[in-house]
DNA sequence: TGAGTATATGTCATATGTGACATATTATGT
DNA sequence: ACATAATATGTCACATATGACATATACTCA
């Protein structure tokens, strides 16, 4: 998916309340898979911060980001890759088990 | 990890034989554990890929890459991503449930 | 041995992701 | 209401990932 496109998405998804994003419109069956990984990922990092009772600033420094881009993380934002959200989760002390569970939950 | 990093623990790999990427020197567990995701993303692309009966050139094709970068996945080389590895997975018709077993293999 | 096919490796221009910063918006207390 | 902390949003220079291409190496099969 283009990056556009992701950002089209995001933009009509405002507002718009999905449990399953299957429901985007116009979106191949990868497309939204490949988006719902990252929305799964991004409340896992989001649950983990609070848990641990951390502001997302004391978190950008255990992840060495910024606090802007935790907060993207944290929105699902279309120019955070899976790779940023999953080093983030390691360096949470997730571990790969956990990992799983976040990606097999529907 | 920076990029010449990753590469150079590929470049300390070559010939080497492991079980668990644990035992890559002077990596953290979180490293390790972000490398031995990517190589399981990559052999499970490879065996799809061959259990389909498909060259690396069909393949590019149907994940709009090219065979080479098809043969860097497949590699493990460094400077892919998850999210390609992912992308291309979900493109072979790789369920969620079968991408969470790859996630949470040892 | 060769010719044909598949895979690996190197390079590069361009696309995309990133941290950092400023600033806006939203909470939380007093 | 006000101050203060936390989170969100926008932008940008720089870093990294990408597809494409060339070319090298490996694999079949005759």
């Amino acid at each position: 998916m283009t990056v556009s496109k992701a950002r089209q998405t995001r933009l009509e998804t405002k507002g718009w309340r999905f449990g399953d994003a299957h429901e985007f419109v116009g979106l191949s069956p990868e497309e939204s898979a490949y988006i719902e990984l990252k929305l799964v990922l991004s409340s896992a990092l989001k649950a983990k911060r609070v848990s641990r009772k951390l502001t997302q600033a004391q978190l950008s420094r255990v992840v060495k980001s910024s606090q802007s881009r935790v907060a993207k993380m944290e929105a699902g934002d279309p120019t955070v890759s899976i790779d940023l959200l999953v080093k983030s989760l390691l360096a949470l002390g997730v571990s790969r088990k956990e990992l799983a569970g976040y990606w097999g939950r529907a």
